[in-house]
Order: C-alpha cells, then sequence, then structure tokens
DNA sequence: ACCTGAACACCGTTCAAGT
DNA sequence: ACCTGAACACCGTTCAAGT
C-alpha cells in the first residue's frame, strides 16, 4: 500500500526504485529474477527478515552470493519485489459496486492477514517505497470507492491513511511480539511476569488477573473488530458533513 | 506503551524482562545502569538503532565492548532500558478531571512527537516487552480515565488498542521512511518517480499531480488530526450504546 | 553475458584469564 | 567485583578476474 505524502526536503538525494529501473534484459541461460524472487519468498516465510542474507539465497540457488549482484542492484531492490508481491496477495471484494464500508472493512481483514502470513513484511513498511503493480493497484482501487461514497480531495488520502494506519499499527507489534518471542510461550508465566511487573499499579495489576481467563488469540480478533468498526463510524461521520 | 493481550501458545519459555531481574548490587566504582543508559540514548538518536553497537558503546564510556555486560544481561536488556526512558517523555494533561477525548488527544500527539523525537524506538514497538515504570504509569492513567468515562470491562482494552495502533500505524511508517530515506531527498524528483511508476493508474497518477502543490509536512499534521477526530468519534459512538 | 572468490569493515556474545 | 582480548560465526557489498 502506498501513502505518497511523506514528508522530505527540497534538497538531496532522490529516492531509488526496482520499479523504475528496466531489468537487466535476460537471454536466461541462467537465474531470473522470477526465481530469485520466489526463493527470496521461501526464505523469508522461513526463516523472518534476519534469515535472508545474500549468501543463504546463493547457496539456496546454488549459486555464489555474489552472483545475484547481477539481477537486482543490492538487497533492497530484491526485497522490495517479495513486498509487492505480498501486496498481490490482498484480496478484495470482486463488485466494483461495493460499498465503502464493506469494501474497507475486507481490505483492512486481508491486509492484516496477509501481514501475519508474511511476518517479515511488517519491518519492511514504510523503508521501502511501494511502487510496485500490487501495491499501486490495491491503493487505485480504495480511493476510487472512497470518492464514489462521496470523499472529496485530500480527504481521500486522510481516510486512506486513516484506515491503513489502524491496520499497521494493530499488526505491526503484534508480528513483532510474535517473532521476537518466537511462536511459543508460557501464557501463565506471561501473566504472572506481567503482574510482578505492574505490582506498583494496583488497578493494572487486577486488570490483568481479571482478564488472565480470556483466550488472547480471540481478543486480539475481537479487539480489531471493535476498533474498525469505530474508525468506519468516525469515517461515516466526516462523509455526512 | 502496554498491550498486555499479545498472543502466545500454552507450552514454551517464559519470555525475560529487565525489569524482572534485581539490577547488580553496585558499589558503583565503575560503570553505572544510568550512565550506561544516558550514552545508549545519545547514541541512538545520533544514529539510530543501527548505529548503537556494544562496541561502539564501549568506545563512548571508554570501556570494552564486553565490560557492559556486566551491567546488563544483553544488547535486548538495553534496549528495554532505554525504551522506557522513551515512553517517559510522554506527556499528559496534568489534571484528573480532564475529559477522556481531552486526554485521548493529548497522549495521542505527544507520544506521536517521542516517536518522532526518537525514530530508533519506532523499531521497538511490540519487539520488546514494554514493562518499565514510565510505560506502566502511562497505561495505567490512560485506562483510569476511560473507565471513568464509562467504558467497561474489555472495552477499555479494545478503545486503548484502537487509539495506539492509529498513532503507532500512522508514525511508524513515517519514522522508518524517514530513516530509511535519509533527511533530505528532493521533493519534486520524488513526485516525478511517483508519477512514472504510476503510469499504468491514470487515476492515480492524476491525483499525484493535483496534490503535487501540498506541502507534504502540513498534510501530514492535518491527516493525523482527521484520523484522530475520526477515531474520537468512532469511540465515542462505542460509549453511548 | 554471466559467475567467481577474496577482501573489507563490520556485528552480538562467550569465555577463560586477569586484577 | 569488575574488566579484558581473543575467538566464533556471522553480515552486505565491491572488485578484479575469470569464462
Amino acid at each position: 500500500m502506498c501513502e505518497w505524502f511523506y514528508p522530505g526536503k527540497m534538497t538531496g538525494k532522490q529516492f531509488p526504485s526496482v520499479w523504475l529501473r528496466e531489468p537487466r534484459k535476460t537471454t536466461s541461460p541462467g537465474r531470473s529474477r522470477e526465481e530469485i524472487v520466489r526463493a527470496a519468498m521461501e526464505l523469508l516465510d522461513a526463516e523472518g527478515l534476519h534469515g535472508l542474507s545474500m549468501r543463504k539465497l546463493g547457496a539456496k540457488l546454488v549459486t555464489g552470493a555474489t552472483s545475484l549482484y547481477w539481477y537486482v542492484a543490492n538487497k533492497d531492490e530484491l526485497l522490495e519485489l517479495v513486498y509487492d508481491e505480498v501486496w498481490g496477495e490482498v484480496r478484495l471484494p470482486e463488485s466494483e459496486t461495493a460499498h465503502w464500508r464493506e469494501f474497507a472493512s475486507v481490505m483492512a481483514h486481508s491486509m492484516r492477514q496477509v501481514i501475519l502470513r508474511h511476518p517479515w513484511s511488517a519491518d519492511l513498511i514504510g523503508r521501502l517505497p511501494a511502487l510496485g503493480p500490487s501495491a499501486l493497484s490495491l491503493t487505485d482501487r480504495m480511493r476510487r470507492i472512497l470518492k464514489t461514497a462521496g470523499f472529496r480531495g485530500a480527504d481521500v488520502d486522510y481516510a486512506t491513511a486513516t484506515l491503513t494506519s489502524f491496520v499497521y499499527g494493530f499488526t505491526i507489534p503484534e508480528v513483532a511480539w510474535k517473532s521476537s518471542m518466537g511462536e511459543g510461550y508460557d501464557i501463565p508465566a506471561m501473566h504472572d511476569i506481567a503482574a510482578r511487573a505492574a505490582r506498583d499499579f494496583p488497578d493494572l495489576a487486577a486488570d490483568f488477573a481479571v482478564e488472565q481467563s480470556e483466550d488472547p488469540q480471540v481478543m486480539r480478533e475481537v479487539a480489531f473488530d471493535f476498533g474498525l468498526v469505530s474508525i468506519l463510524d468516525g469515517l461515516e461521520a466526516r462523509l455526512v458533513t
């Protein structure tokens, strides 16, 4: 997904993007970009962002690490390519006439699922330009739906930013947590630790204790829906004015 | 800020936190934790998360890198300590009787400013447990205000998560962008690049062109306020039900 | 046109050894 | 109680050289 109004200065270097360089005209006797991207995706899904190194990727493709630099200027360019694949997995309502709330809701849920499926992508949001075809197409459809719904001018940007910010802010820390803690850790022990840390905050400690019985997985889903509905209500209020 | 309902499994290791280990009883002939944390903060602010290495920090304190391991179990523990300092900089309304919307608004703006001031902290959100005194105190006050306003049970968690998710999701990509692009880059060149990348999406390209004249810095502030007000409206709707 | 290996300048952490 | 330096197993990228 693409948010274009990022801050900058009038001076300085321009930013590079794979999508603006012609790929090497490949007679493809050897590797190909697609092959490299696919292998990188597998490595990323299996071992995370830190698990992808040029050396490992080279090994997986039975080449020297440095051979990859023939196809790709550097690691960031490679990541840009894989990053766009991720946005390509977002599923939207087929219909062009979907109601904007329905559309936004489906998109938000799908974006979250896609990030959860590729946790490493969370670390790339904002770090890499999202100028690939999939990211742009997503942005384009969302904006068209919002315009049809009645949003005008910069409000289209603002509404999009509000929605995507919520999805990102809900999901990025979640996957960061998961990958830093490893997949499995001890829930009761975690509650015990939280309770001990909160010993100087009795209300907090009490709430921790009460909600210990809830399933955190379920709570996260409910929390996401709660936030999403709140935001859609809030955006709708902007619309009627 | 602390969100406790992160997912986990019933098995596996428990997570570690500095806040649950007694610090070494220091007779302080040599370094101290405070000194180390202060130096780390300076290094982080000056050079970012990648700029902080145990070797550089050691050099700054005129010690061997490995000496630091006497005061801190590992780099993550050190980061946990500096991380809490960041939350300590969030400014809230003094009054205990502030209206919840006012409170939430001030908190959201302050959190954003603090993250912008310490961009490296964005990468730690979710990755490290936020169990330090400053983080807990922030969580505690927010929750008390929401309860006073009428939020009940898990809605207190959900409302907090909605608000903080928006702040995180708005700010994390923003600072990621800034630090990956460097401080200054060429705005017109950026627009040119975006336009060229969007050549297959005429509506998108047209909007890029129109909004080229806006100041991105200003737009970001307006966008943040737009999103924040929308969310507060949406949360208020949950309240009256 | 494509691939290679050596080299550079880094990492976090462990550990035996020193004072 | 505190500090040290060597060592281990890594990084991304450059570059001259090969085929």
